[in-house]
Parts: C-alpha cells; sequence; structure tokens
DNA sequence: CAGTATCCTTTATGATACTG
DNA sequence: CAGTATCATAAAGGATACTG
C-alpha cells in the first residue's frame, strides 16, 4: 500500500484526522487519560458538551477503538469509559494541544484585538 | 486572573481550542511550517479545501497571530502566507496529531471494522 | 443512570459568478 | 492571482420528551 497522506482528499489517515480533530474529542480523552468515568460524570466535566453531542462523539472513539465501554449491571446500570491503549497513545498528543491552547489563549486574544483595531 | 481551564466552557482556552482543533488549521498549518506559500499554491496542496473555506480558515489564524499575510503588489497581486513564530509553537503539536493519524489509520479502520460487524 | 428519538434552529459548506 | 458575494443545501447542534 501507498505512504498514508492526510493531504490526499481519499486517504484513510483524513478520515481519521477529521475525526480525531474536533475539540469535544480532545476533552474527553483528556478525561479518560487521567480515570476511567462514567456517562455523566463526563457530562459534568465538561461544560457545554450536551448529553446527545456526548453520546455520539463516544460511540465514535469506541469505534474508533480508542475508548473502551463497560457495562455494569446495576439498577440502575452503571456504564464505565476507559481509554484504551491505542487512545492513550493519542491523548497524549492531544493534551499538548490542549496545554497549547491554555498556555496561549491570552496571546492569541492580543492578537485579536490588534486585528480588530487594524481594520476600520 | 485564574488559571486557564479548557473544560469550563466560558474560558478563553476553550474559544482557541475550538478554533484550532480543526482539519483544516491542522493540515495548513503543516504546510506553513515547511514554507511560505502562495494562496493559490495552498489550494493546491491540501486536497478537498475549498476557497471559500480557505479564504476563511486563513482569515482566522491571521486575526489569531498563527499566520502572516504578505501582499506582493506585483500585477496581479501575489500573496504570500507564512506561519508566525507563535504559530509554529502549535505546528509542532499538530504535526504530532498529524503523524499520529497518518500512523494508525490501519489500526483505527480493523477497530471499525470490528465493531461495525459486531453488532448485528 | 444511561441513553434514544424527534423536532427544529443554527452553522457550515458547496457551487457559481464576479472583481481589483 | 487572490479573493468576495450570493444563493442553495446539507450537516451539526440544542431542547425536549421518553425508555430499559
Amino acid at each position: 500500500m501507498s505512504a498514508p497522506n492526510a493531504y490526499a482528499a481519499a486517504c484513510p489517515s483524513r478520515l481519521v484526522l477529521d475525526r480525531v480533530a474536533d475539540k469535544w474529542t480532545v476533552l474527553l480523552l483528556g478525561v479518560l487519560a487521567r480515570r476511567t468515568t462514567r456517562f455523566n460524570q463526563l457530562r459534568r466535566d465538561i461544560e457545554g458538551l450536551s448529553q446527545k453531542v456526548l453520546s455520539q462523539t463516544l460511540k465514535n472513539l469506541e469505534r474508533d477503538g480508542l475508548v473502551s465501554r463497560k457495562v455494569i449491571p446495576t439498577v440502575p446500570v452503571t456504564v464505565e469509559y476507559s481509554i484504551t491503549p491505542l487512545g492513550a497513545t493519542l491523548a497524549s498528543k492531544m493534551e499538548g494541544l490542549l496545554r497549547w491552547a491554555e498556555a496561549h489563549s491570552g496571546e492569541i486574544a492580543k492578537a485579536q484585538a490588534r486585528y480588530d483595531a487594524a481594520d476600520a
């Protein structure tokens, strides 16, 4: 097979990038990299993440083999989400991104203010 | 000020993450980290990226201080886009993500096939 | 608790045509 | 060449209600 190249539209790695370059995925893997967490706890951990989008995102992550889902048959049911070994390798890249965003948000806000002031 | 925390909806770093966790931004900074590039060359370099979305994305990146735009008054006009020092610090994180996507697309495809086969 | 289903609104993207 | 403007469509997301 040819080398994966995300710059080519049809390359599988492009699909992966599209899935993975997502705000909620970054935040979700950030939580799960630290601890196994239940559905509603994830909702509380990540402000602004709706139940619907959380549900979808987790399903995608599970399908991609990045997160695993464990159902514990209590009443009512308990569901635990954990990161997989593959997911953990991604999470470390994500954490870099997350920390970058936190470290540079001030500089970016300043750049935006400068830009907005420059045009009339 | 309090510590930036992207898990809080109102935190500026959340906005940054949202902007930056984007497929086109990853690919674009990947190109610009290597060389200053002109508008239409960027279009050709990144398959599937429309003129409209390229234009929008570049404008955002410029506003955020991650990319700089230089107009050269030839006829017709030439416009060169380069990465800024701030953008370069982000690009190195992005490259990690990009390479991860390329390195693991096969594993992910397999995980998806397994998942899809499992549910009937 | 951990979801799914539905409806409805808001965003994003695509195609096309036009300009300095 | 490097865009902008406009229109049309598709996709994403929020609110609400309901279920095992």
